[in-house]
RNA sequence: GGGCCGUUAGCACAACUGGUAGUGCAGGGGACUCUUAAUCCCAAGGUUGCAGGUUCGAGUCCUGCACGGCCCA
């Protein structure tokens, strides 16, 4: 990525630049956090709000990014640091969500190793209005405007409806070994944990305005618009009420009917405090907000907020200019889309983040994010080879991490995709391989897989065997493709006109053997060994023949165990049948 | 209208500060006289989207364009 051009705009730029000229222009009012200041520069020398890392920097020590991005940060600002995420609990949360999550895990991890203080904070933002109804709950709609918080949950007995959605999601990070301290906006509002910073932005609201006008080039911003929404003491609701006066106590508010699409006010005018969760910052100034009251130092946002002009450059601009402070360092990072043709069938709520659980085991999951830069778009169909073959990307990360193979950067990426604890070393059985071998019913996994090895396996290795034999199983039962999966045609399939006088032959011995009497898979196996010899075939001719009589195929699983497993007269009816079918 | 990302072998992707374009899978050929969807070996496959520019040298840096994905307004 190369460095983007600087922006020639005067606003500041929250991500990119030098927020010197606008520090000049508002001297900063002294911060409402009882944090102390953190001079960190937001600005990343060299480089845009894009994320680009400027080239000069790259190490001998790696270039996982994770690292780069730590090295980057620390040469900024020593620490001790404070990483923060957040998000609106509307509903089931997206799986895009859980990028953000493992991206600030991953940093804050790594400046705990690269031996900097660092806490990993992660909102929900659950005192937003009710903005659009949730797919599935249309007994809600007459909730629509009111705060998540104040809503009931929809299921069970979670004290919120923003509670029970961010349990949820919480539920799946954790599962994923991103282990934040959460917060509720909800909480800070009625705790007057954000009372300074209400203050701070009405009393400042000129300077907002202007903010939002420079930036947004919004022509909407007129001197009657207020930085706040006000909890309408009547109806409850938050997201349809209008500032009319800021008295320097109280605010004058009226719930309108027609203020927003979504939501109708009561029409009630009345007068309160805005302190105390009586009323919530709008988005663009809470986030700085945020930033001041917890000390935020490092946090990235999703490209959608960081589009220029959009929400995170207006958050930087209120930052420096109404709370008197950089805004924290920023990385921003492209979206996480779940493709697939069967994923996509619940397409009304969109895949959910805990759905990525039911596809891959988290040290899959997490590897699978964790592993591509932040700026590149990360699509995942868990159809075809997709699942295999992260599998097997998987086992070279860890055959790195465990200097097996030379690979850094997969080293590193297994390091940052690890759940818990230090990984164990284990024998990795191909995912492919087993989910073959499982569908062999008499075939014992274990034991194929000891053989595989070549050494007995350890207590390791038979957990790590059997998380794949789940996986495998699942996936055979979901998005594995066809030519995965033994298919046993119904009717001798016709590409058997093909096969040789002397493999029907074959065929037809093969068949006096298995009616002679019972044999196990091993024993039969090895006495089509010995037929094979006497007729002087090659093992593709012989077993060729038995895989064309049952499969349609040249191949298959091992013929022994295979015939074995399956109906006995019926194998011999087939067995006969391919024998004579003469072309 | 603006922004970000991508475009490298059939497919999925690598290639650190510019220095002989690689890996996996698929496909092809071969080996393996108890494991033939296993394992191993071999060969093949690319005008790095297009057009310019900088440079002794460009997949890499610059400019423009095309196509695709996503986002913002």
């Amino acid at each position: 990525m190369r460095s983007a051009p600087t922006r020639p705009r005067s606003s500041p730029c929250p991500t990119g630049a030098r927020p010197s000229s606008a520090r000049r222009r508002s001297p900063p009012p002294r911060t409402c956090s009882s944090s102390p200041a953190h001079f960190i520069s937001s600005a990343r020398p060299g480089s845009g709000s894009a994320g680009g890392r400027p080239r000069h920097r790259r190490e001998r020590n790696g270039t996982m990014w994770v690292d780069l991005l730590i090295e980057e940060l620390r040469e900024q600002h020593p620490g001790p640091h404070t990483v923060n995420d957040a998000k609106t609990p509307s509903g089931p949360v997206p799986v895009g969500s859980l990028r953000g999550v493992i991206m600030h895990d991953c940093v804050t991890r790594g400046l705990r190793e690269s031996g900097a203080a660092a806490e990993f904070l992660y909102g929900f933002d659950d005192y937003d209005p009710m903005d659009g109804l949730p797919p599935g709950l249309p007994q809600y709609a007459r909730y629509m405007g009111m705060p998540f918080a104040n809503l009931p949950s929809p299921v069970g007995r979670a004290p919120s409806y923003g509670h029970y959605f961010a349990a949820e999601f919480a539920g799946v990070f954790e599962r994923l070994g991103a282990h934040p301290r959460i917060y509720r906006t909800s909480e800070m509002y009625r705790s007057g944990g954000f009372d300074a910073a209400i203050r701070l932005a009405l009393d400042h609201v000129q300077v907002i305005r202007e903010i939002y006008r420079e930036v947004t080039h919004s022509t909407r911003i007129d001197d009657h618009w207020w930085p706040i929404q006000v909890l309408c003491e009547r109806c409850g609701r938050i997201g349809t009420t209008t500032v009319l006066s800021w008295s320097g106590g109280e605010v004058e508010y009226l719930c309108a009917p027609d203020k927003v699409a979504w939501a109708e006010g009561c029409g009630n005018r009345g007068r309160r405090s805005p302190f105390g969760g009586g009323a919530k910052l709008l988005y663009r100034v809470e986030w700085p907000a945020k930033w001041s009251v917890l000390g935020v130092t490092v946090e990235g946002a999703g490209k959608d907020h960081m589009t220029r002009g959009g929400t995170h450059d207006v958050a930087g601009a209120v930052s420096v200019r109404v709370f008197g402070r950089p805004a924290p360092f920023a990385f921003p990072y492209e979206f996480l889309l779940f493709g697939g043709k069967k994923m996509s069938t619940s397409k009304a709520v969109g895949v959910t983040a805990a759905e990525i659980l039911e596809v891959l085991r988290p040290e899959l999951a997490r590897f699978l994010i964790v592993r591509p830069v932040p700026r590149r778009q990360l699509e995942f169909d868990p159809g075809g080879e997709t699942i295999p073959a992260l599998y097997d990307e998987y086992d070279r990360a860890a055959a790195a991490y465990f200097h097996e193979v030379e690979n850094p950067d997969l080293a590193r990426t297994f390091h940052y995709s690890r759940i818990a604890g230090e990984p164990v070393q284990c024998y990795r059985p191909r995912f492919a391989k087993v989910a073959y071998l499982i569908q062999m019913p008499t075939v014992d996994l274990a034991r194929a897989a000891a053989r595989e090895k070549g050494a007995p396996l350890t207590e390791a290795d038979r957990e790590e065997l059997e998380h794949r034999a789940v996986d495998a199983r699942r996936w055979l039962d979901t998005y594995a493709p066809e030519h995965y999966k033994f298919q046993i045609h119904a009717i001798l399939p016709t590409t058997v006109a093909a096969l040789t006088p002397l493999q029907r032959q074959y065929l037809a011995r093969v068949a006096e053997s298995v009616g002679a009497r019972n044999w196990t898979g091993e024993e039969l196996h090895a006495h089509l060994h010995d037929l094979k010899a006497e007729m002087n075939l090659s093992p593709r001719e012989a077993f060729g023949a038995i895989y064309q009589v049952f499969l349609g195929k040249d191949s298959g699983p091992q013929a022994g165990w295979f015939l074995t497993a399956l109906d006995r007269q019926f194998v011999l009816r087939r067995l006969r049948e391919g024998a004579q079918d003469a072309a």
